[in-house]
DNA sequence: TATGAATGAGCGTTCATTCAT
DNA sequence: GATGAATGAACGCTCATTCAT
């Protein structure tokens, strides 16, 4: 043993990385059902069996590629559940913590959501950013700032709409699209899309269509 | 041939009726990646090359399945669509329809879900859904009862939440948890989330990036 | 279906045949290891899938090939069980009776000596014959042909030295040779390998260790 | 080079040694299938190429084992054959002492009984003791003791009945009843089974077949 | 010598598809 | 049309062996 553990453990990292790359190619093309080991080792420039010197199945291959894939994108919306923050706001900073996930993370987003329909996977990813979007809409609500209501209801709601602003991106949406989005979907979530009467809409004759904003 | 072509396509009708209750029965079972053509043929009470009559290949067949599945329930939504109600009524009225089926086809949706991660099918059969949400916000624009925005994106918001409504189905909520959900859903859609009183929306211009419309 | 039940299931014996066959060269060429399932199915002149047709996996195919080959050797000998003889006759009826199955069987033999070490099978087998023989041996005893003492352990004995009758032949001994030491053999039990002299039991005094009954 | 030859020769054992008693637990443990080279290695604490730099290749090493398994049993044979004693007396004498080895070496005599059908081991190992038991008979003959026969065959009856002993020993017989067993052994090769009075003799002429000698 | 990651042929098994009947 | 046995490529996985360090 010339290398300490420290080192081993390094280049067992890269062979991973190595690894989790050419699968992410691989969804990319084939789908997560194109995924096979023999394909996979072949796109990585390995042979079959040095795959399982690194997981002990595909399950635990699959496993690990999903994390990889998912966790700096929960990593990014943890970050902003720190500040303190009025709910409105977190809200806002979530979305954008999470468009910039969906930017970056272009290419990727897509395995995941197929993935997320492979195993159970996504039972152990989906609570964590329930979790996260229900903390704040408790805050809203007592801070007074959300009306009372069932904040897992509204958390659900947030992530579905997430949902389609990948769906949004991967259909090849540009980035000024995406940010519209965004924006319509904030506004919805705070303020719903009826017009109301009273003093404060005055703007809302002008557009048809899509309206520019 | 002794049968007319109208009756040959109707014996070929029930055929692939009886495949398609087969491959419902073996999909929930064992879900879409244990369903096999020699299982398929099995639980059909036919042989297997007879699938072969039938359909080109396994894909025809998943995207035939796939459609007699989400059929009705499109259906059912194409059908609220005919009505001449308010925008805001239509947007309710389709979300109890969605309701009824996804109560109907309880055991059904989770195989579309899968199934819609499994090929292009969700290509296809998405859009249509998209489109007919989109037409009843732009009709609510145009109503000037809701004010002016991309009814593309309150389209695709709208599915989105609904696909957790399904998904909180498929949890096992029971059908009082998803209507509360759907009243949240329609109440928040309408009206937003937050607490309106004439001070509330001061601090709108503090954050920067998914600005405020 | 064109064929009726029997003759389905007269090919389906016909191909197990083929199989067994196969699977008994495959095995005295390159021993129970050698025994795979794609040589089998080269062997036997089929597809690797065609197998599979026919047993549920590896493991019922070795068990069915097993019994194959072992059935007949004792059903041979149970025939022998039938007569009405006093138990040394019995015994050599019995011993005849392994001869001409050695004799037939002849190359088939070692592989089920090989296999018997192979799995469950020689749990199942081996009581069987270790039973006949016993029965055998009590006869004896009730009749007051032979001497009292564990007739269980005389079968064992029995079964230890038929076992080295098949070893001789696998070597390559002659018939004349076997028959010869089926000889000994009978005569050794009977009547042991001491030299008695005319009053029978002097010499019962001399050891210690393994002590008389 | 540091070490004299001897001294390499020296670790080189142990080495060896090393390896064979890890080789033992495993097999013990999984069987004989279950030694893999990996595990092995693992096992007696050193890398999988170390293993190659003491044995050729798994064959090498499983004779090796094998021999190694199998040396002092047969030593412990040899010893006795030194005595200069009456021929029934060695046959007590080599019984006893399978009895002990057997006793000692309970854990480890399924695995030679295995290893035994795994290669051509026993084509070796199985001649030197069929030669000692050999001689031992011849003496009997030679003295006067036994009655002329072809030691070979008495002596490959003998064999058959010691491995029906460690059969017996296997299936977790208390050493009480091998000790029987024993007994009933030597006896019945000594004297037979049969009862023995001045009339019984006369009816041997009635079976053809297995002839007398 | 010792190492242990890399190799790749080979394993048992599955299954979409074909085709002679 | 209907059949279902035959097919064989492909799958996930194992493991004896090699070789750069």
């Amino acid at each position: 043993m010339r290398l300490t553990k420290a080192r081993k453990s390094c280049v067992t990292t890269m062979m991973k990385d190595t690894i989790c790359e050419a699968a992410s190619s691989l969804v990319e093309q084939h789908g997560v059902n194109g995924l096979t080991m023999g394909r996979l080792a072949q796109k990585a420039g390995m042979a079959t069996g040095t795959l399982y010197n690194y997981f002990h199945n595909k399950e635990d291959l699959l496993n690990f590629f999903h994390m990889r894939l998912v966790e700096p994108y929960h990593q990014a919306i943890e970050k902003t559940m720190i500040a303190s923050l009025p709910a409105p706001q977190k809200l806002r900073q979530v979305l954008q913590a999470v468009l910039e996930q969906a930017v970056k993370y272009k290419e990727i987003r897509q395995l995941v959501v197929e993935m997320d329909y492979y195993s159970d996977l996504r039972k152990t990813s989906g609570p964590r950013l329930l979790q996260m979007f229900t903390t704040i809409f408790e805050q809203g609500i007592r801070e007074g700032s959300f009306r009372p209501h069932d904040p897992l209801h509204t958390a659900r709601m947030f992530r579905g709409t997430l949902r389609e602003l990948f769906d949004l991106q991967l259909g090849g949406a540009s980035d000024k699209e995406i940010n519209r989005f965004a924006g319509t979907l904030i506004h919805t979530f705070l303020a719903g899309i009826s017009v109301r009467d009273g003093t404060s809409r005055k703007r809302s004759k002008t557009s048809k269509k899509p309206p520019a904003e």
